[in-house]
DNA sequence: TTGAAAGCGCTAACAC
DNA sequence: GTGTTAGCGCTTTCAA
């Protein structure tokens, strides 16, 4: 037989409604009651139900991440930090994949309104689709962007992007760089177009021209960045003498591609991603890449979805990035 | 205002409680009523509370994958699966990343009885914890075991580790390899010790004496698999002319020691790994690896737990593995 | 084949 | 500061 409530008030003897008030920290209640109920709930090892909890009250402890990324360890990072917030508030984490045609299906609505969640947190590119925003506030579902295109109202987590690519085309720049090659992410992605603004403005800073022959289309996978680097490394006489992939499986694209050219890495190529996935440390040579704190991300995404105490809290949070410097990049040779 | 199963029940004319039999398909309702109701239910776009179900039942129609893998593309696989086999059946997957560690202190426990899920995914190396196991079932929370040491009395679902390290060392044997080296994998993951016997068993049925020192120890992880490759590589003498590594992990960190140590691959040296993570692909040559149905893993675990009507279904479940030959062996030179 | 009533374990609203 | 009384939305008796 599983104690409930009724057998920790008993045991305290206090009515159940105490127990409650102590078990949510709520005020009205003696220092001297709060300690024996306490006493009362850990020696009878009571934990609440968390399905009648749900019932009786607005709030379900449950948290959803949806998303519809093909990464895995974005997606891993991702959870372990929303799970740490979650923990320390007793909550729990649903996890939904979802491509966005699931998401347009009767049955997602279906599914999300009898979820019942206390909030979601939406991923890129997912978080950047308005239908599936306005359908979330249609149920009333609090949710928070990580990453997206534009906050909007919602509460939203992001890096800066356009910055963090800035400087590290500024970081090449400096090596003494002048032709650096750029590969483009997914175009549905918001992190695509920040990146490749910031590569632009770090050369428009440095008054170099910006050269369209220099950048080629990507779409995050790193099959793409194979392509890209074909077409970027194609003329032994006009390559580049660095190329910078929006992420990290496309730069390891690139250096397959320079090895199969017998172009050195980093000799005469330097190379460089976005992301600093576990591919950057694997690959040979070592990848110099941003490292976003994505799983400081999820933590904060699952953090203001619980402390939701604020009704809105439509702040836009920006956490910091870094740039990690490995062993593909250095000046050019000559 | 939420629709309610009362809602229903008077749109169709009928009591509540034959609403909830067919919602639950459950026998004994005309089958025009039961038409009327789905009718009903569908132009309401009702669906039911979980929370109220969780409460009334027993079952939550949640469940939890507790897990302590540090393989990003591994977990991601057995939660899609898992996640597949849950939403045909209106069931969420709750992900519990967690360490052995945590796991023992009391908060753990707390957490899981309060959880109330109808069964729990258990994956290695967690699997084989003796001490979890008798808590879930001291909690009387079913569970299946993904990939564990021993069946147990559990239901489980494996692959033949055993047989597939065993079918690609004959690989090697068969393109001509006769010093073939191995690596292990972490002692406390089951699937290591299958391996290394699959590798044995091999040799031994050609007749090839078993040299301890072509075995080196790892733990998974890509460092191990390059402090494992350079013992193994040092001597040019001795050194084997093939390396099955236990994952696609540490076969990469034997590539990149081959790599710095001006050893061709597959040229002078075949590799192989396990798991056909994307890994696997993404090295230079490509990698020959096993691959393992790992989301079918997560989804047969997952179904398992739903249909657990009988009660046990204490079967062990065994899932096809494949070898997937890339570019990374060859027959050895001479 | 159907329905009425009684909870599941908790919180909310209102007494005291 | 504390207790009482109703439900939350569903399933489970048990009766019709």
């Amino acid at each position: 037989m599983k104690t409930t409530i009724t057998d920790v008030a008993r045991e305290a003897g206090v009515s159940m409604k105490t127990v409650s008030r102590v078990l949510n920290n709520e005020p009205n209640v003696a220092e001297a009651t709060r300690e024996r109920v306490k006493e009362a709930a850990r020696s009878l090892q009571y934990s609440p139900n968390l399905a009648a909890r749900g019932l009786a009250s607005s709030r379900s402890y449950l948290l959803a991440l949806i998303y519809d990324n093909p990464s895995p360890s974005y997606v891993t990072n991702l959870q372990g930090g929303a799970i740490e917030a979650c923990r320390k508030s007793g909550y729990h984490l649903i996890i939904e994949p979802m491509t966005a045609e699931q998401l347009r299906s009767p049955e997602a609505e279906t599914m999300l309104s009898r979820l019942n969640v206390d909030g979601v947190i939406l991923t890129p590119p997912l978080c950047d689709d308005i239908d599936l925003r306005t359908m979330l506030k249609r149920l009333n579902i609090s949710y928070v962007l990580v990453a997206p295109e534009k906050p909007g109202r919602a509460p939203t987590v992001i890096i800066d992007d356009r910055m963090a690519a800035r400087q590290m085309t500024d970081f090449m720049l400096g090596q003494g760089h002048k032709r650096i090659g750029f590969i483009c992410g997914h175009a549905s992605h918001s992190s695509s177009h920040h990146r490749m603004e910031g590569y632009q403005q770090a050369l428009e800073a440095k008054g170099i021209a910006y050269d369209p022959e220099l950048v080629a289309k990507g779409d995050f996978s790193f099959r793409s960045g194979v392509e890209a680097a074909e077409r970027l490394l194609a003329d032994p006489q006009t390559r580049p003498t660095a190329i910078f992939a929006s992420n990290d499986d496309m730069a390891a694209g690139v250096v397959s591609v320079a090895g199969r050219m017998g172009i050195g890495v980093p000799e005469q190529l330097s190379v460089c991603g976005f992301d600093d996935t576990p591919l950057a440390q694997i690959l040979w040579p070592k990848l110099t890449t941003v490292a976003q704190p994505i799983g400081e991300m999820g933590r904060k995404a699952a953090e203001i979805l619980i402390d939701r105490s604020g009704g809105g809290n439509p702040g836009v949070h920006t956490l910091d990035f870094e740039l990690v410097i490995r062993e593909s990049t250095r000046a050019p040779a000559g």
